[in-house]
DNA sequence: CATGAATGAGACTTCATTCAT
DNA sequence: AATGAATGAAGTCTCATTCAT
């Protein structure tokens, strides 16, 4: 298991300044919220003028759509990953997707706090792409269940909606975990996992 | 089944316009977020001078705390009423509990954003105030499971920590939740209390 | 000597909260400045409702005028009687006025204060009113110099315009006495009516 | 005798329109004090936008601290440059001293009135700087009036709060003198000089 | 005489953004 | 790509004053 280096979302792109500026803004919007950061913030962040910043995102929402692009991206990428290398049974690629998720929302607690609470501040358009996009991530893990559920791996009768209930409460993790606290990434992901399948009334180890 | 005027939070209060007033904080609040929202908009939505404002709360931040404090007194309330009125086992109180939580998510949808995305925006003394009136309803929750964990009900290996994720859930009913969708208020409860249960690892009917 | 409670300037007026609100509005003008203090300050200081205020004086500017004016006639009253009570020549005379007017400047050190740096916010009718009253007082001192003047006991050729310097110096102790310092308002007396005297070139002790 | 363009505090200073900010400041805290004059009066008279003001100030507050900076700075360089220029006597430095001091306050009349009147409204640390750094003229004074105390040129008795007495008088001269009244620049700095020499019992011309 | 509620104007300050260099 | 200077709009909050009771 690689240690990653927890909140740097962004790691380099082409362009000199683009991923310090975006990882500013993503410290600037986590820790106080789309309108209460300012431009200024951001800059101060990223360690270069205000006007600079212009150079590089057109407007203060495009900049939180870049950063909310990224990170979905990111989570996105991690839990196709984790399915493709899972089994082929809905119960150990739901466990894998579940794991996987756990991890991106405790490696990147901030990117996962602003993902879910500044969308509503895009613009209407990268609002509803960026929407689509965290749909298709729910699709994933929608798919998964309904397949387990046609082949009875999981027996709850409100399969149609159960996926979201498991992803709000994987990521609401980001708005207590403690990384020096009593639980380790890894404890925290086995416990999350259990608690879907037992949600699902599908099979639980032991 | 009692037909909830759905989002007028607090009722009255004594002084003349304090009711309104809160009542259209929530609603900007919710609407705008709260750095988002100026109290312009709060005092359009009052009916009232943006000075007066100030004859009945100190501070936007204040104002603030008002409306979470009237938010969590209602929802301690419903919480705290139904598990009275449900029986002696744990799996009875859970579901009731579960029940009534949903209930309160559904007729105060903007309240509990609001209450889930606002709060820290707070001054730090209200925050932490506020902060500990919150915990003790989830304490509510997790002294039924630690019974029900104690007396065989709920098997599942993570007692501790399975109210975060329960509350979790059911608080994001209020992101995506719409009154003239497919599931009723009370299907949407049955729903939630069974997800419960079954993460508990504890008697689902049938 | 007697001992005078130091900052009451205004004892009683016929209207109940009369002295109190001159007395608060007193304080409030010498803490804050004219423009820096509030009506609600003035209130607060004197214990009542902003809006009683009005029912006493019609403005701000009203209020401030009535506390210059009581302040001015008890400093007109205080220094003509001790030049009545002082011998018929021109160096015991002033000697007197100069020491009746040191004490005023300890006794009413904020009420100084606000004399010589908040005329300037009054309208111009009281401004005008008070400017003449407080001519008559520096009139009595330059009536005094010029019959020292005339019958040589005051031996400077600047004569005409010394009363400006002195009463300037005398009133500039407001801004840095403390009635716990080295200096007793006896001393103090002294001491500024021997340079007043130096200065016009008279009679000195010893 | 060189004739100083009168109120032009601030000649230049590296930053483009900081000279022209600062001179505007001076004269509207000169025409209505600290708390009457708003920062759009500022803008207004500087010719440049009210925001453009905090590109060069942070606050009104410190916007007053520099004015008050530069005036103290102009004050003592020119005091100090009188006695450098003086005899090795006291009466005679004292005498440079004053008559410098005297060309100060009416070269520059506004920024005495300002600099006595609204050191009140800074914020502590600034007025605590700006005070030190007054005394230090103040002390110019003193070290004179001390030698000459010490040397028998000075008989008062008085001789240590005697500095506080003259720089008194000669700083109200701003309040009251108009540049086309009957008194020149130069008549007045002579009588000052010999009010303060008579006032310490000092040896006087003639 | 006394008050609580109300208000329009205006205070200081910050904002996102643009432009000339 | 980078910056300092500039700006209009808007933010929160305070003000002196009025009015109904």
């Amino acid at each position: 298991m690689n240690a990653r280096s927890p909140e740097a979302l962004v790691r380099d792109t082409g362009r000199r300044n683009e991923a310090v500026i975006l990882n500013a803004a993503l410290e600037a919007f986590g820790t106080r919220g789309f309108n209460g950061a300012s431009m200024r913030d951001v800059a101060k962040g990223a360690g270069t003028s205000l006007s600079n910043l212009y150079n590089y995102f057109p407007s203060k929402s495009k900049l939180l759509a870049a950063v909310l692009r990224h990170a979905n991206d990111e989570l996105q990428h991690r839990v196709l990953r984790a399915v493709e290398e899972a089994g082929d049974d809905a119960p150990s690629q739901l466990r894998e997707a579940v794991r996987a998720h756990v991890g991106f929302v405790v490696d990147h607690q901030v990117a996962t706090l602003v993902a879910t609470n500044e969308v509503r501040y895009l613009e209407p358009d990268d609002r509803t792409a960026l929407v689509s996009h965290r749909d298709a991530t729910q699709a994933t893990f929608e798919r998964i269940i309904d397949q387990g559920a046609a082949d009875g791996a999981f027996r709850t009768p409100y399969a149609r909606d159960a996926a979201r209930a498991i992803l709000s409460a994987v990521a609401a993790i980001a708005s207590w975990y403690r990384r020096d606290g009593a639980l380790s990434r890894g404890q925290l992901a086995e416990q999350y996992a259990r608690y879907a399948l037992a949600l699902l009334e599908g099979p639980l180890p032991r």
